[in-house]
RNA sequence: GGGCGGUUAGCUCAGUUGGUUAGAGCGCUGGUCUCACAUACCAGAGGUCGCAGGUUCGAAUCCUGUACUGCCCA
């Protein structure tokens, strides 16, 4: 006997290590199939799994299963990434515990202390995917400091240098003063706060005037090297030439002409600190001004800030305008909104600091790139992101690599201190090959990702040509987030077309971000956060999957509630439960695993909705609507084989008519549910494997490799759907009859039906009629409408109860009642469309005839309304 | 400031090339422990599709403007 309730935890665990032990999941490097390919986005590998992953990879094991139970050789090869400063991060708190610093033990000892963690720790997230029943190729995993990957990094450096795209040099970029390292530009996350716009005064040098300056970061002003006016604002532009003493530090700076200056902004002179603006930074360039920095890598003023020397900069800024207002040069302050950069690891206000820096030429690379997507060789889904990368692409800048840390691939060049030379080189160099001196490696680690950007060539053998990078490479698809598009996405473009000559994918779906119920966004922080893992224990995987695909809509963000979860965790119980009721009535049947011709109607019906379903799910996978292939399949399977198709056959099955053919009626059922398990398998791949396992006539050993559906045309049955629709719009109407009138539902009722063309039609599923809407009886009336009963009506069909009670007859006529005035606005809306001259000229005929076979309806089902009502108020009169 | 979205039932969202009497899920109301499922069944209420113009025989759908809102980039 097969439980009442499905129990996700006693399936779960089972089919997972069946379907590894069979290796179902392991791709083949050499296949007749066609081949279909996936890279997951390699998840951190202090990482554990949050729901940004768990929809991410949801989507990627939907389309995954899918591929490979339509006949293709399908790789999804995961893996995970060594995320550099996070993960230096995550083990500089550890070491901390046990009284310990990353400088205290040295950079041998702490990338040691790495690699133990990622030995211990490293492996969570990838047990956590296995639970979210991910079927990866995990015989092929990758991390992305595996010797082969890191081997692809150097060469790729390599190459890079030699095609003069990587160079090194002193410019400014944005640093972190927590981390301690260079970032690029979209590692800093921009925000708007309150901030003030300060206002100084820079007395001229050699007069008495002043000349005043509006900054938001006065802390940085004794690094200012000029003043800078434009040249055409007459109230500056004698001045240009002169110079001003820079107040506090007391030196004389020039003051310049520059037309980027903005002559409405503050007062129309703006000071000048190359070392620290990147605006600045520019202009200095230009005018040929030297470079200042008054701020040290941990955020504090260095030296050259003179008095600040040692503060931190915002307790400078306190300080440096407290000074100012003491000597009379703070003019005023204004509230100002300002945008300030934070690190996207640490969240530490960046600070614009020159320094010597390695370099990505990107122009070169992003030109093939841009090229890629415009002709669609990339695909990126929705469209919309298409725009986004391209507005990206065209401005992009230089790419900064190096950082500062210590877990990473080592830049892969050497220097020699003897005679100043440095080496580029694939290999280790031990000694310098001119003077034979000891060389020395570049200290500085690339950014991760610099590795990220190989990721769907360098996993595949890159730089050897490998089978597998031949068949897979270019993979079929990537399923990421939006957040990553710069980082990530554009890069293994660039990456792909430049060292492999082609585009790394073909489609690229960008899904949206996980929010909570409220559309906040989940944060650790504002504690709203919703662990995967809980939600898969309490409702299991299938459900927690489920709701992701019913909410994934393309272009919309993902508001998640564990309301939704129970949602679907109901349909998987529901599924279970139609699973259980189909197997006992198919027990002890004879009949044939393949569908065999049925003149029953519902079998007919349903084999006839299963194909729109198949061809519905199909199309939207392909298309990556998963929201219309969940939905699709939610409505078929619970409103259609549930609500309608196991009623309707339950009679027959059970032996109470005899009519029809039992034994084609099984085959249907059976070839429908097993049909319905496979389309449903991608999204919920345990309880449909669970289920598929208990089915009699199993033709595979498991439902992950049995074929999916495939669309036969031969059974979609027009007429039949029709006629299903007359069956079943007769029980709707009569339950709403008993709904509205208040019969309970344990009470039989009457049922007349007014003779019609529909009788042969009738006389064959009247039975079931009878059943679905609880009928003691359906005669046939001829002539007049009986006296003393409700009227339904569908299409031509006119449904009467008999009624009997004064109250009942009351609510019948309110009902009619409310149902004339309904009806009344829609025939004058009907009646004017099919009146009006220049509808019936130019409307195409069909929508002409419609209107009219709508109208015509609607006025006789007034008209029978009105019999109605007129009889039902003689009977209250009387 | 520039760019890209969103605005449809109480909530979350579908609505393909303009032809509907605008749909679903959840929630709500009423009734049922009917032999697969109360994680269920049956019925019902609820929307002038942000606003204002325009195109059209016909607009939730196309165009213009506008308001609010979100994201990305400066």
């Amino acid at each position: 006997m097969i439980d009442k309730v499905y129990d996700p935890r006693q399936v779960e665990q089972k089919w997972y290590r069946v379907w590894m032990e069979k290796g179902y999941f392991t791709a083949e490097s050499t296949s007749g199939k066609p081949p279909f390919s996936i890279v997951i986005p390699p998840p951190n590998v202090t990482g554990v799994l949050h729901m940004g992953h768990a929809l991410n990879n949801t989507l990627q094991d939907i389309v995954v299963r899918f591929k490979r139970m339509s006949g293709f050789n399908t790789l999804w090869l995961p893996g995970t990434d060594h995320a550099g400063i996070a993960t230096q991060n995550v083990v500089e708190r550890e070491i901390a515990k046990e009284g310990l610093s990353a400088e205290g033990i040295g950079r041998e000892e702490f990338i040691k202390r790495v690699w133990e963690w990622k030995e211990k720790s490293g492996g969570v997230i990838i047990e956590q995917l296995k639970r979210l029943g991910a079927s990866c190729d995990w015989t092929r995993e990758r991390f992305t400091m595996d010797e082969g990957l890191s081997r692809a990094v150097r060469e790729v450096f390599v190459r890079l240098h030699e095609e003069g795209l990587i160079y090194r040099g002193n410019y400014i970029i944005n640093w972190c003063p927590r981390c301690k390292t260079a970032l690029s530009d979209v590692e800093v996350e921009h925000e708007e706060t309150k901030g003030h716009l300060y206002y100084i005064k820079y007395p001229l040098a050699g007069s008495d005037g002043f000349l005043t300056v509006a900054t938001t970061r006065p802390e940085t002003m004794l690094g200012d090297t000029a003043v800078a006016v434009n040249p055409v604002d007459p109230r500056y532009a004698s001045l240009v030439g002169k110079e001003v003493i820079l107040p506090l530090a007391r030196k004389k700076i020039p003051i310049i002409g520059d037309a980027y200056v903005d002559i409405a902004f503050g007062t129309g002179a703006l000071k000048i600190t190359p070392g620290h603006d990147f605006n600045d930074f520019e202009i200095g360039r230009k005018h040929n001004l030297g470079v200042v920095k008054v701020i040290d890598d941990g955020g504090r003023m260095n030296e050259q800030a003179l008095q600040y020397s040692g503060m931190d900069r915002f307790e400078a800024r306190e300080r440096v305008i407290g000074d100012l207002r003491a000597e009379g040069l703070l003019e005023r302050i204004e509230d100002y909104p300002l945008v300030i950069g934070r690190c996207y690891r640490c969240k530490t206000i960046v600070e614009p600091i020159v320094s010597l820096q390695w370099f990505v030429s990107m122009k070169p690379l992003a030109a093939a790139a841009l090229a890629a997507v415009r002709d669609h060789r990339v695909t990126i889904i929705p469209e919309m992101w298409e725009k986004v990368y391209f507005e990206w692409m065209e401005n992009i800048k230089d790419w900064c690599i190096s950082r500062q840390i210590w877990w990473g691939h080592r830049i892969p060049v050497w220097y020699c201190d003897k005679c100043n030379e440095s080496y580029v080189s694939r290999q280790d160099v031990t000694a310098c090959p001119t003077c034979g001196g000891p060389a020395r490696q570049e200290s500085d680690v690339l950014d991760t990702w610099f590795s990220s950007g190989l990721w769907p060539f360098s996993t595949l053998g890159w730089p050897d040509e490998t089978e597998d990078l031949k068949t897979f490479y270019p993979t079929s698809l990537l399923v990421t987030g939006f957040d990553i598009l710069f980082f990530w996405v554009a890069r293994m473009i660039m990456m792909g077309l430049h060292f492999m000559g082609d585009v790394p994918f073909g489609h690229v779906y960008i899904h949206a971000l996980v929010r909570d119920a409220a559309g906040k966004k989940m944060s650790k922080s504002k504690g709203n956060v919703i662990d995967p893992l809980v939600m898969i224990d309490q409702y299991g995987t299938d459900a927690f999957r489920f709701t992701f695909a019913m909410l994934a809509a393309q272009g919309r963000d993902i508001l998640l509630s564990e309301e939704r979860i129970e949602g679907s965790r109901n349909f998987v119980n529901k599924v279970w439960n139609a699973a259980r009721l189909t197997v006992s009535l198919l027990e002890d049947k004879t009949f044939s695993p393949e569908a065999a011709p049925s003149e029953f109607l519902p079998d007919k019906w349903i084999r006839s909705r299963l194909q729109r379903t198949t061809r519905e799910v199909s199309e939207a996978i392909d298309a990556y609507r998963f929201s219309d292939a969940a939905h699709s399949l939610y409505s078929f399977i619970w409103h259609e084989f549930c609500d309608w198709y196991l009623e309707l056959i339950k009679p027959n099955l059970y032996g109470k008519v005899t009519v029809f053919d039992t034994g084609a009626t099984a085959s249907t059922l059976y070839s429908t549910l097993t049909d319905m398990l496979k389309l449903l398998h991608p999204f919920m791949p345990f309880v449909t494997e669970e289920i598929y396992q208990k089915l009699p006539y199993r033709k595979d050993e498991s439902i992950m490799i049995s074929a999916f559906p495939r669309v036969d045309a031969t059974q979609v049955d027009e007429a039949s759907e029709a006629q299903m629709g007359v069956v079943m719009g007769i029980v709707d109407t009569v339950r709403n009859i008993r709904g509205e009138m208040g019969f309970p539902p344990g009470a039989k009722v009457e049922v007349l039906i007014r003779e019609s063309g529909r009788r042969p039609l009738l006389d064959a599923y009247g039975y079931y009629i009878k059943e679905l809407a609880r009928a003691s009886d359906i005669s046939y009336v001829t002539g007049e409408a009986p006296k003393r009963a409700a009227l339904g009506m569908f299409q031509d069909v006119e449904i009467f109860v008999p009624i009997r009670d004064i109250e009942v007859i009351n609510r019948e006529r309110a009902r009619v009642e409310k149902e004339l005035t309904r009806i009344a606005s829609e025939i004058d809306r009907s009646f004017n469309k099919i009146n009006n001259r220049a509808f019936r000229e130019k409307a195409p005929d069909a929508v002409l005839a419609k209107e009219e076979a709508t109208f015509e309806e609607l006025r006789l089902r007034r008209e029978k309304l009105l019999a109605s009502k007129g009889m039902l108020e003689e009977l209250l009169r009387s």
